[in-house]
DNA sequence: GAGCCGTGGGG
DNA sequence: TCCCCAAGGCT
């Protein structure tokens, strides 16, 4: 297991990507953007918008004063409004019991809105050098692989990962902290989901899937839902929202809505109808959906 | 615990 | 083209 830890950690500290929020020096508060940014984002995607955030935010004080409009619409299409409404709040959060100051424990950043279990152990041991376990997609899959045996992991973490997460770390402290970042380095670049390139992976010989010929996923994946659905449209409407200063007049809203291909969408569920007249899905997609923009300030007259 | 929550690029 | 996938979290 030490040749592993040694190959892994050797890899990474040759082939580690130059990412800004990777610097030396970087605040807490900059881990944590990133860490609320790259939550099922790329990131591609996310450098040019982590870059802006931090420029004009770049205390959790800087944001908190802003309202939470502002932050959606900085938020851009990375997807996943509902993140930049976390982060907001764990700001405010922040600046209020905490002075300002990235918490550095698991349980207190846990208690932060918007940081799981992945959030958490990454903040505390990226921003502040400390030994957790961390545990991302990228993780569960080598994992899966190099000591499972698998093509793929589970769709969903089960506790025995975690526990075997654990047991495969280095005992040394740094040499742990360093095989967090490592590990998932390892599953971005070269363990990846499709066409994972075995051929130029320091762990090859020990590799688990590898010596097993490499069995095929046992499982076939879900898949979402996007044409049609209610979620689409709420896509379409945050995106009418964002590319306004002030608040949404219902006719303009409508028009770019229905511009935008989705005429028939307010035609099936009355969405010029008085509110009164609304029916309760479709409150229940207003409130869900709008919510975004109704806490932020940017609503549609009622 | 399964399903839902946005968006865009690559295979 | 279509569909999987991306540093998860919340209910």
């Amino acid at each position: 297991m030490q040749e592993i830890h040694q190959q892994i950690n050797h890899w990474y500290q040759r082939n580690a990507r130059d990412l800004p929020w990777r610097r030396p020096g970087v605040s807490g508060w900059a881990v944590m953007v990133s860490e609320f940014m790259l939550q099922q984002t790329p990131v591609v995607r996310v450098l040019p918008v982590w870059e802006q955030w931090m420029h004009r935010w770049p205390r959790p004080q800087d944001l908190a004063a802003e309202p939470l409009s502002e932050a959606l619409k900085a938020w851009g299409r990375l997807g996943y409004p509902r993140r930049a409404m976390r982060l907001h709040a764990a700001a405010i959060e922040i600046t209020t019991q905490y002075n300002g100051e990235v918490p550095e424990t698991e349980q207190q950043l846990r208690a932060l809105p918007g940081v799981g279990e992945y959030t958490a152990a990454a903040i505390a041991c990226f921003a502040y050098g400390q030994r957790t376990v961390v545990v991302d997609t990228n993780i569960r899959r080598v994992h899966a692989r190099l000591f499972g045996g698998m093509a793929l992991p589970e769709p969903n973490p089960r506790a025995s990962e975690f526990a075997r997460a654990k047991q495969v770390q280095p005992e040394e402290h740094s040499s742990a902290n360093l095989w967090n970042i490592s590990v998932m380095e390892l599953g971005a670049l070269i363990c990846t989901a499709r066409s994972p390139k075995c051929d130029a992976c320091p762990v090859y010989e020990h590799c688990a899937w590898i010596k097993a010929g490499q069995p095929a996923p046992h499982y076939a994946p879900k898949g979402q839902a996007w044409k049609g659905t209610d979620r689409q449209v709420r896509g379409a409407m945050m995106a009418i929202l964002r590319a306004h200063e002030e608040p949404v007049l219902r006719e303009t809203f409508l028009t770019d809505l229905a511009l935008q291909g989705h005429g028939d969408y307010i035609a099936l569920h009355k969405l010029d109808a008085p509110l009164e007249q609304r029916e309760r899905a479709l409150a229940g997609l207003l409130s869900d959906g709008l919510a975004l923009a109704e806490e932020a300030g940017i609503r549609l007259p009622s």
